[in-house]
Parts: C-alpha cells; structure tokens; sequence
DNA sequence: TGGTTATTGATAATCATTTACACTTGATAA
DNA sequence: TTATCAAGTGTAAATGATTATCAATAACCA
C-alpha cells in the first residue's frame, strides 16, 4: 500500500504535480477498493469519512488528473455514471471486465487476452493500438447456478 | 433500405410495438447514416429534416426501445453523450470500433475477432458471454502518415 | 360511433459533471 | 522574516444529457 502510494507520488512528481492531503485520501480510497468499480459519487462519499472536509469538485478534479497520468482508467458500464479503476501495477492495457446482465456484478480478467487480436489490427487494419476497452456482458458462475436450480 | 425497414417493422410488430411515422423517421437516419456514430441530438436535428415535428423526447424513446429490440447498440465512447449504432444485418454481436486518439475518427470492424477469446472466457471463467463491447484506442493510418511526414 | 390504449410534443425535473471564483497553502526570493 | 506567486481547494452556480410529467393526439376495437 505504502509503497504504491511512493509510486504514484514520483509519478505525479515526475508531471510536477503535488500529492495533496485531498489526492493521498482519494488514491487510498481507491487503493483500498482496488476490486471495485467506484462512480466519482462513490468515492467522494468514501474519501469524506477520512477528509471530511473535502468537496465533490476536488475529486473530480482528482480522478481526471490521475486519468491522464494513467494510473486510473476510467470506464463507462452502460449506466449513467462513470467508474474509475485504479491500473494494475505495471500494466500496459487496461484490464477486461465481466459484466453479468443478471445480478451486475462486475469480474475482472486481468490477463490480457487480446494480443493476438491486436496483432490482426495493426497488421490488416494499419491501426496503431495503444490501448483497449473490452467487456463482456452475459451471466456469471453463480447466477447460472441459480437458473439450473430453479428449473 | 425498404427490406430493412421490413425487417425492423416485423421486429417491432413481434413485440407488439408499431412503427409510427416518428420511429420510421428515427430508423430512416439510422440507416442513411450507418456508418457514423451519432447521438441522440445529432440523430434529433437529421430526424427534424424529414419530420420537423418530432419532439427530442421521442427521438430518446425510440432510441430507448430500438436498443431494448437489440436493433440499435447503445455505444460511449468516452465524451460525455451516448452513441447509437445499428447492429449489422444477422449480427448476433456488437461490432468492434477503433478510435483515433488524434483525430477523433471512428472506424468499425465488422469481422468478430473474438470467437476464440470468448471461448476462453467461457470455459476458464465459466461466465457465458451473451455480447461483448471491443473498441482499440490508437492512431490511425491517416495520423500516423501524417506524423511520418511532419517528421 | 364511443371508449380505450399507445404514442407523442412540450416542458419541467433530475442527475452527473464542469466551471467560476474567492480563499488557502506552501514555496520562493527579496 | 515577509511579500509574492502559482497551485490547489471548497462552495455554489452553471451546464448539458437524459428522463419524467402531462395534456393532446392518433390508432384500435367493441
Ligand atoms: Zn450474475
Ligand atoms: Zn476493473
Ligand atoms: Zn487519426
Ligand atoms: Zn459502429
């Protein structure tokens, strides 16, 4: 944890930005929700019980800053809200996501998947990947169970 | 474009949904303009065109109920407004899209580079795909010729 | 025909996100 | 140390996309 936090600190520095009190609360947050997938709403009520003085606009100021500094992807479920996820610690791409229709629960794959996929494109399609968004929607292990039982 | 329009006609009628002049209007653009991604106001203004009557709340309607059919996908791309893109005749999957991070052009892929993908999905995380959401960020081939020759 | 239901257009309401602005902070240099 | 300055912040207002409301209209049916 800590040390992740000395990570995002020099790579704020190295854009000469500063790790603030507000920006430390947030990124714990999201550090400690690491699994989850947090709408700005979210994360903003959780910072407030560690800062409670903090405000809405600084969050949002927070996650687009840490959005372009890529260490969180922001990402958009099809509901009206955007989500942040933190990047896993060396990651190239963006993670994928399961996303089950029944119950909407959200997995994550973070195994990339699409190498050779991305191959085909630059090669056939002349198109310089540098990153990917892919989601699946369908239903999951448990909500499956559930289906078979009730028949 | 009159045997599409047929077809949707027959996928509204089989949900006991009718094709009012609005939603033929709607599904007109939709078809004129198969290659863009519009939203929901850019479809309202080309809609207006043929139909100046037509109020927005229905164009957010139709679209609305063209998605719940599966005849439209709701797409996001990241600005803040929703994108509406016909499902390709048969189609039993969401086409995939690349995004130029310069330039901002959409291109689409038609071909399902995913069935392999998706297997693995399916037997690995036991989670049964229904659909999928593929979009590559990068640089097209136009950007990147233009970035050869500034150099 | 009269009565019922689905659909529509205009408008207001809602909700997420951004902006404006005055205030604070922390660093720097005279 | 103190004046200066830019970066960062909190509050509140503004914006912009989408949804809800409701009265009017159109399609359907007994
Ligand atoms: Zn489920
Ligand atoms: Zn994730
Ligand atoms: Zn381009
Ligand atoms: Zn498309």
């Amino acid at each position: 944890m800590e040390h992740r936090i000395e990570r995002i600190k020099k790579q704020l520095h190295a854009e000469s930005y500063k790790l603030t009190p507000q920006r430390e609360a947030t990124v714990r947050v999201l550090l400690e929700r690491e699994e989850d997938h947090l709408s700005a709403e979210d994360i903003y009520l959780l910072v407030k019980e560690k800062a409670p003085e903090i405000g809405l606009a600084t969050v949002y100021r927070t996650l687009e800053l840490l959005s372009e500094l890529k260490i969180v992807d922001k990402i958009n479920f099809g509901d009206g809200v955007s989500r942040y996820d933190l990047r896993k610690e060396g990651a190239a791409h963006f993670h994928h996501h399961l996303v089950c229709m029944e119950c909407g629960t959200v997995e994550e794959i973070v195994e990339d998947l699409l190498e050779d996929v991305e191959k085909k494109v630059e090669n056939q399609w002349q198109f310089q990947v540098k990153d990917h968004r892919l989601t699946f929607h369908g239903i999951c292990r448990k909500c499956q169970q559930n289906n078979n039982e009730a028949n």
